[in-house]
DNA sequence: TACTAATGTTACAAAACTGTAAGGTTATAT
DNA sequence: ATATAACCTTACAGTTTTGTAACATTAGTA
């Protein structure tokens, strides 16, 4: 969405996007702004600063009370102070006229695959090697074939993602599974990465969670 | 983490960053540097094109094949070219020296606020009004009240807060839930969110999932 | 107002999940 | 080389999860 008041600028932004396979929209009535973008709920904003009516940064900072849509800021004025500003209330990304169509491209790439995880229908995906973990769905895909992780295999699965070539304790895993809410016997653990395991190795990854005697596990 | 080789500017930053409370380490040793960053895995790096031994964008091209540590790409050339290879490359954001000290810390910042739902020991969390959702693990906390998800309940959960204030169709969840693998009985997802609805119920969000009997359902 | 399709509820049985126990295997230190 | 703590495997039973069926309720339309 292209939210700027020069016209020319909006055609040429408009038709920059098209042609590089973005659907474009070109917010038209600045004074209803905030509502018109929830209701599109676009992937992500072009927001110029200064747009009539309404105040671009006042309208970013609102915006951030309801939505993570990401936004990049377009100015005319090569001000640190803007830039400081926009970044604070949330900008993903902040760019200046006259900008180069193709950094524009790009940045507009990196935001939108920064940000994807969090919009994307499938829920987050995580990734090792040639998996992908869906943790929403708690689905490991490997090509064609998916596997179904139980809850528990989920967790320590995630948590092992997130800590790639970190050696993870067993002690970090069970307060991650069980909270220290309630003892567990410690063999519970040992059970659960066994059934981890054996998931892994029906798609070919046997030695993905490797032991660290007295340490701990790695994912590497 | 500092990858920069200028002693003076290394000298600054450190003190930039200590005096904000970063825990910084200056890498040294260039020769190695894929190899130390992956042992250290810092929580951001701030990498300086030109380096001795190694070229910056080279080292990002390669950091990126194994992990997603933000880096923000410092140069004193002001080229776009660099700019557009470090965004291309995977850098998260970019900064020409001689840079303004508040500019860098809240660049950092950003960086570090949108990266971290990656990084953080707890797992992503998603928020709904005063109920936060750990989908890592499943569990909806509301100040000290924790309720447990199973599976299925967690995939509808996740799926409406993702598309918060959007209908989200019946198909949609069934899809979401069943892949369309196998044929399930359509009430079995009325089920299932009757069963989601008494948890919320139990925390007091007795409305929090809407009916648009013939389109869906809406978080709001 | 009455009809109807859409959505909700409850109880139940099959299936899946998970901790435990008992015994087996490994790596490391001495 | 051997002892030992750390870790692994398997089978099992209690518990939880889940789809189904049967019946209830609701919102919208005629």
């Amino acid at each position: 969405m292209i939210v700027e008041d020069e016209e020319l600028i909006c055609n040429e932004l408009f038709k920059l996007l098209e042609n590089n396979n973005y659907e474009t929209i070109i917010l038209k009535d600045f004074k209803n702004a905030l509502n018109e973008i929830l209701e599109v709920s676009p992937d992500l904003i072009l927001l110029d600063i200064n747009i009539p009516f309404i105040n671009g940064e006042v309208l970013l900072q609102n915006l951030r009370k309801k939505s993570d849509i990401p936004v990049i800021m377009v100015t005319s004025i090569n001000s640190e102070t803007d830039e400081a500003l926009s970044i604070s209330y949330g900008a993903d990304d902040y760019i200046t006229k006259p900008y180069n169509p193709n950094i524009l491209l790009l940045r507009i790439g990196a935001v939108l695959k920064r940000t994807k995880t969090n919009y994307n229908t499938n829920g987050n995906e995580l990734t090792y090697k040639e998996l992908k973990f869906d943790f929403q769905k708690g689905i490991i895909k490997k090509d064609d074939i998916e596997i179904e992780l139980t809850k528990n295999e989920m967790i320590i699965f995630s948590y092992l993602l997130n800590h790639q070539n970190k050696i993870v304790t067993r002690e970090e895993l069970m307060t991650t599974l069980w909270d220290n809410s309630e003892y567990v016997n410690d063999n519970a653990l040992t059970v659960n990465i066994s059934r981890l395991r054996n998931k892994l190795k029906e798609i070919g990854y046997e030695n993905a969670i490797d032991t660290r005697k007295g340490l701990g596990y790695i994912l590497s």
